[in-house]
DNA sequence: GGGTATTTGTCCGTATGTATT
DNA sequence: AAATACATACGGACAAATACC
């Protein structure tokens, strides 16, 4: 056996829908041609299309057949500014709304859900607050042209709210954002962030959101911006979950034309 | 059938992974093994575990057994400085050597693979030169603590080195790093770069030199940095892959705490 | 709504090949 | 060489989802 039966079938569809020759949203044969076609069982069938599944190239529909898969036109965040200046700037709502409208594409946030809890670990360490802290957690669910494209959670020390930043606790949009609010009601002054990106396989709830594939193939950007106030202490915790497979991030350094 | 036989028997193992109870490394019981506990099948027990391949949790072995994966401690890579002065570091060679170094990891990087060629299209085109132009490529390969940790390749109009910039085309190192490098030489000065990162399945290459499972679930960043001279011109572009299963990335915006 | 044909999903038993110890 | 364990392949049966009449 040079090559095995299951992986000549995979390669020669893979070649095919590569080629375009099978187009993206197009219905591969049946199960039952493709075992006639190739003189193979219909296990060995089903072994080769599930490595295109694998490849993320088909997708299976029960009662229907298999298709080539179609992918979605990504979008770009842009992380930062190469202008120092624009360092207060708020990614919570205005500037997402702006930045996808300009590239001609219709935005939309859910309105927030918001928490007042004791958070994970993960989040009060990031903060550099004592594990027992109460946070102020506001969630967004974030879509562009009406397809789920990415979740966000922001952590308010929960004391923001007690000295007079009252709309933190709402579940309403703050929409001048709440880095220039936060400016406004406290004098707490945003002069930096710093960015942590990962990419972890997604957990159930967000397979379910963004209606992923269960096999874990398409992974979730984790970006975790911690933003800084002018004494360097945390004063908000960002963390936004983006599918790999529809979102791509730039970073601008120094000086970089438009 | 409110669950099927296989999606218990992989969960159940789930649990077991999950838990502790069988911990990174360890053997799980034989297909035949399971096949008994569970009175399934053993293509049944096989399904059950090839979804555990698919989420990771663990790994085959012919002749051996299946075995609860061990995951790789991540290294960070700091994509930028909070301080712009340092816009003319270079990623090439001795920034990725020091970072690493800095972290108590073993870094290596291979001598470059230098070839004059003129590049794809996606190249040429960030460059913004014509799809005809002949580029320098350097290639290279990081290791850290022996392990396979990133590809890089940069690219550099040939006509920097007909220019004066002779090493460009040499097979060695060059212990200052490029940007240094083409400040004195060409008096080309690097004022600010833009990182455009993706993630995609990696390719066969790739899989086989990070030694990736072939089903495509471990994704690869890829990074292009188009880096700018004072005039707004490219002066380079460096692709760096790395497997998002090793690999996190921080950037730094505004002020921040070190 | 119901019934039927089509198509993929699950599960079984069995045989043989290949890699490792 | 032999034993063990996973890989490939076949054939068959029934279930579940979907589309269509």
């Amino acid at each position: 056996m040079a090559q095995p039966l299951y992986l000549q079938v995979a390669d020669e569809l893979e070649e095919q829908i590569r080629s375009g020759d099978l187009s993206p949203g197009s219905q591969l044969p049946t199960e039952d041609d493709l075992r006639d076609k190739y003189r193979a069982s219909r296990n060995t069938v089903r072994d080769a299309i599930k490595r295109l599944v694998g490849q993320g190239l088909v997708e299976t529909r029960p009662g229907q057949g298999t298709f080539v898969t179609t992918k979605v036109d990504p979008f770009v965040t842009v992380l930062n500014v190469g202008d120092p200046s624009e360092v207060s700037r708020d990614e919570g709502g205005a500037t997402y709304l702006s930045d996808v409208s300009a590239s001609h594409r219709k935005p939309y946030i859910t309105a927030p859900r918001v928490e007042v809890q004791t958070a994970p670990e993960v989040i009060t360490r990031r903060l550099r607050v004592p594990s027992d802290t109460q946070l102020v957690s506001r969630h967004e669910q974030r879509y562009i042209d009406d397809i789920p494209w990415s979740l966000q959670t922001s952590y308010y020390p929960m004391e923001f709210a007690d000295r007079g930043a009252e709309r933190l606790r709402s579940a309403r949009n703050i929409p001048e954002g709440t880095v220039q609010y936060l400016a406004d009601t406290l004098r707490i002054h945003q002069v930096g962030y710093r960015d942590w990106i990962t990419v972890r396989a997604p957990n159930p709830t967000e397979e379910d959101y963004f209606k992923l594939p269960s096999d874990g193939r398409v992974g979730m950007y984790e970006i975790f911006r911690i933003a800084f106030d002018k004494n360097g202490v945390p004063m908000r915790l960002t963390v936004t979950v983006y599918p790999t497979d529809r979102n791509q991030f730039i970073v601008n350094v120094g000086k970089v034309p438009g």
